[in-house]
RNA sequence: GGUCCUGUAGCUCAACCGGAUAGAGCAACUGCCUUCUAAGCAGUAGGUUUCAGGUUCGAGUCCUGACAGGAUCACCA
């Protein structure tokens, strides 16, 4: 039994006790205790007066009282205006310790039988990955890592867009412009090629409207008439009809793309277990439409077209399928919703998407749900905020973005420059000094966008660069490699921290109880960033950890302490610390080294 | 206009789902490297939690209504 369960009994047989009261279980919630006062959990007990028939101090002093007598690891009390503060006693901290200290498989839960998929980066084909997209792959990354942590067995999945008018665009704009350039031929990688066309492509757009416009049309018309985008909207009609030169340009540009996203995607330490194209599944869902009709799910308008009337659930009527017969968006998600569950068998499904398509996202999943899925409650959107910049919104096509494949090259630069500055790479090779300022720039950069709460819109300042100091990715890494110091020297003069007896240790200082409390928290972290999909609960956490530790390592000696038992505890808790470090980070897809 | 999200220190963010005197980091200021990594530690200063009501022992958190910002509401994707 652990200890919150051991002392919450407590807390029913002190009810009972005392009072002739049972209370459930479930009522008798602890609180850690604020770091103002002394203890370590806390109970409240304003809202039992009414079965105490006292008041507040009284009834806490009554309930602290039994719980000293009749609960092992409550040592002490106190009462600060009806908080009852529980104090541990110190054998209690060493046996937790040790518990967590021998456990395999720290930070890692029993597996649950279940499958998710997470879904995640889903880019478009027309145009290189931008500050946006690493908010994304970061957010998908980590939180199929905190998945499986949490035992599930996880199938991380990229929906590919590549096909569609925007595609048609750049490819357009290819044949008028490109003179044959390949990425080859211009060192330009390829999704940066297609990214340029598309560019060119607005350009071309807007110039050819202008002067329809001064022909007198109105910008309506124009938009509308552009011989350009007539072009490009009749290129879309030969790539659905298979045309063979259409198709085969295709292929090569997105080859193009594929071959650049791949560099991105390593450099960004992403990865996917399968990937899905649009085109191959544009045309899916068709049949759910058939289904949803014959369940009554969906209703027929005069003109042919399919809807869902979702006006009792506080939603419009949402078309389904054109009165042509042909499909919407929304239609292939259908499809590929059934798909994804045809190939893996899933109980869940997580799909990271941006906020501006939460109400696509509570439409589908309502649908699912309607037509009777299996599947359909393990549906998530994982929305979350834009990143802006402090000009505003980012915009592709008006250049205004800030390039992924820039700014994760910036941000190893600044690792770099740091810490040259700091004289820290003494007797390091070449490759490990590289390797160092990726680990670094690549740490600051995903900590400091997973830190915030997924569902919040954020600033990214280009002008102040991101911070290597205070709660930032390189603050948790310096820590892990600060112990890593600690315990090369353990090593060295042989400190005996593996299997440690501590049963010689009478007394823990107030930086060491509460460090090892946060230690063990960990695997309750881990359940929490879970349930609320949000890879921020562990940045908290482990900058908390290393802020503790670091507090730590300020007030106590390790090697320069008399008492080797003492000293081989010091060391131990020290590793524990690391260790957990290392797997947290590793759950927000964070390197951590062993010197910096 | 309807719906959804957000609003907390100068700035960026927390606050364990209703608990104590609302906490961190950055920026500012003050200490600490002839003891294990100062990318660190300790401290000072900084707040009417956008506003107005309500619910109760108790509200940043829940309810109502304003205000501000954002997203969305296509036979677009």
């Amino acid at each position: 039994m652990n200890i919150q369960e051991s002392i919450i009994q407590g807390i029913q047989l002190a009810f009972q006790n005392s009072y002739n009261h049972d209370l459930p279980l479930d009522q008798i919630v602890l609180a850690p205790t604020r770091k103002e006062f002394q203890g370590t959990y806390t109970f409240v007990v304003f809202p039992f007066l009414k079965i105490s028939q006292a008041n507040p101090d009284t009834t806490a002093k009554q309930i602290g009282e039994y719980l000293k007598e009749n609960v092992a690891v409550v040592a002490d009390f106190n009462v600060v205006k009806g908080f009852l503060n529980l104090v541990l006693n110190e054998k209690v901290w060493l046996d937790l310790f040790s518990q967590i200290y021998s456990n395999p498989d720290l930070g890692q839960l029993p597996a649950n039988g279940q499958k998710v998929m997470v879904e995640y980066s889903s880019p478009n084909t027309n145009k290189p990955l931008h500050l946006g997209h690493l908010r994304n792959n970061f957010l998908g990354f980590s939180v199929a890592e905190i998945l499986s942590a949490n035992g599930y067995e996880v199938i991380k999945a990229n929906l590919v867009n590549d096909r569609g008018i925007h595609i048609c665009k750049s490819m357009v704009a290819y044949q008028h412009f490109g003179n044959g350039e390949t990425p080859e031929s211009s060192g330009l990688k390829g999704d940066h090629l297609a990214g340029k066309y598309y560019v060119l492509f607005d350009q071309e757009y807007k110039k050819q409207i202008k002067e329809l416009v001064s022909a007198g049309q109105t910008e309506e018309e124009a938009k509308k008439n552009a011989p350009i985008i007539l072009e490009a909207q009749d290129m879309l009609r030969k790539w659905e009809a298979n045309d063979e030169a259409v198709v085969s340009l295709w292929k090569q540009m997105n080859a193009w793309v594929y071959a650049g996203f791949e560099a991105t995607y390593t450099k960004m330490g992403v990865s996917f277990d399968k990937y899905y194209y649009e085109s191959d599944t544009y045309l899916l869902g068709k049949d759910i439409v058939e289904e949803g009709l014959a369940k009554g799910v969906f209703f027929k308008k005069e003109n042919g077209s399919v809807w869902v009337d979702l006006t009792s659930e506080g939603l419009d009527e949402k078309l389904v399928r054109r009165g042509d017969g042909t499909s919407v968006y929304i239609t292939q998600d259908l499809g590929t919703a059934d798909l994804k569950y045809k190939d893996f068998q899933i109980d869940k499904s997580v799909y990271v998407v941006g906020n501006e398509q939460d109400y696509h996202f509570e439409v589908l999943f309502k649908i699912m749900r309607k037509l009777g899925r299996s599947y359909g409650d393990g549906l998530y959107h994982l929305s979350y905020g834009m990143v802006d910049l402090p000009t505003g919104k980012m915009k592709s096509r008006e250049g205004t973005v800030v390039d992924a494949d820039d700014l994760m090259q910036e941000m190893v630069e600044t690792a770099e420059h740091h810490t040259k500055e700091l004289g820290k790479i003494e007797g390091f090779t070449e490759e490990q000094a590289s390797e160092l300022y990726e680990i670094l720039g690549m740490g600051a950069l995903k900590y400091f966008l997973l830190k915030v709460d997924p569902k919040k819109r954020m600033l990214f300042n280009p002008k102040e660069s991101i911070e290597f100091q205070g709660y930032t990715g390189p603050f948790v890494q310096y820590s892990h490699a600060r112990i890593a110091a600690i315990l090369r020297k353990a090593d060295q003069i042989g400190v005996a921290y593996q299997n440690p007896d501590f049963s010689g240790i009478s007394e823990l200082a107030e930086s060491e109880t509460a460090l090892i409390f946060l230690l063990s928290n960990f695997e309750k972290k881990i359940s929490l960033a879970a349930e609320e999909l949000s890879p921020a609960v562990i940045a908290q956490y482990l900058f908390d950890l290393a802020k503790e530790y670091n507090r730590f390592y300020a007030d106590l000696p390790i090697f320069h302490e008399k008492d080797l038992a003492v000293q081989a505890f010091r060391v131990a808790l020290s590793a524990l610390t690391a260790k957990t470090i290392k797997k947290g980070m590793s759950l927000l897809g964070i390197l951590v080294p062993e010197r910096m």
